[in-house]
DNA sequence: TATTGACTTGGAGTAAACTCTAGATGATAT
DNA sequence: ATATCATCTAGAGTTTACTCCAAGTCAATA
């Protein structure tokens, strides 16, 4: 797969795609003999490991560290796993953070609903 | 209020409450003769709305907006309800990115488990 | 084979959200 | 009154995560 099916395919712009490659947010990715990247499975996997954790915030401090030890083989499974721990404890108190604040909107939603509704504003 | 006092307790750095007040994320705070912060209940309201959302990843743009909006009176009431319901779509849209991504690290987690148990890595 | 067009790298540029610094001014304790 | 400490402003610097650019290389096409 070239980089830009990869990219049309996760949209993910091309420069980020490399980007992720180059700061080792993923590992390296298969090339033709000319140098030309041709993503296999494996690195579309990865792709999209990397595009699930983004979009709920992971730094990707985070996911290059993960490769790196992935990089270094079996021996840092324990240390691994205490790192998807940690991220996912971060994900536990981003998800409270965003409810209580979904909590709040939707409580100042429906006073604004309440005072276009009566005209009238009665306020805090 | 004093500003330290304020910091202290909604554990935000007196540089950012300064620079949420000068960027327009919270409305100007109440000041002594001599020109010195004294938050009022009202004051540490918005410092508390912002710390609210802020953790929630609303952008500071978003809440610039919304504050400039109250300023202008009662007749942006809509424009303001318009401006919440879309950062509280942006909010659900969140949550599931987060929980698709917990689900997943709590799936990995639990074949890291496994291997650290049984010292196999039965893996992907 | 010449010419497009996609792809490459290294490095510079950008946006958001702080964070820090310097120099001035205000408040308080001796 | 003076020294010390907190606070003030304007503006520069930092971090994170991209995003863009230039100049060169690879690949498919006329």
């Amino acid at each position: 797969m070239t980089i830009s099916e990869v990219s049309e395919k996760y949209e993910i712009s091309q420069d980020t795609l490399r980007y992720y490659e180059r700061i080792g947010a993923i590992p390296p990715v298969h090339r033709t003999k000319g140098g030309v990247r041709d993503y296999t499975e494996e690195d579309t996997g990865w792709i999209e490991l990397v595009k699930c954790m983004r979009s709920a915030g992971l730094s990707v401090e985070a996911l290059v560290q993960y490769v790196k030890l992935t990089q270094k083989g079996d021996t840092t499974l324990l240390e691994r796993r205490e790192l998807l721990n940690g991220q996912r404890e971060q994900l536990i108190g981003q998800l409270e953070a965003i409810r209580r604040a979904k909590e709040r909107l939707d409580y100042k939603i429906s006073r604004y609903d309440e005072a276009l509704k009566t005209g009238r504003l009665s306020w805090d």
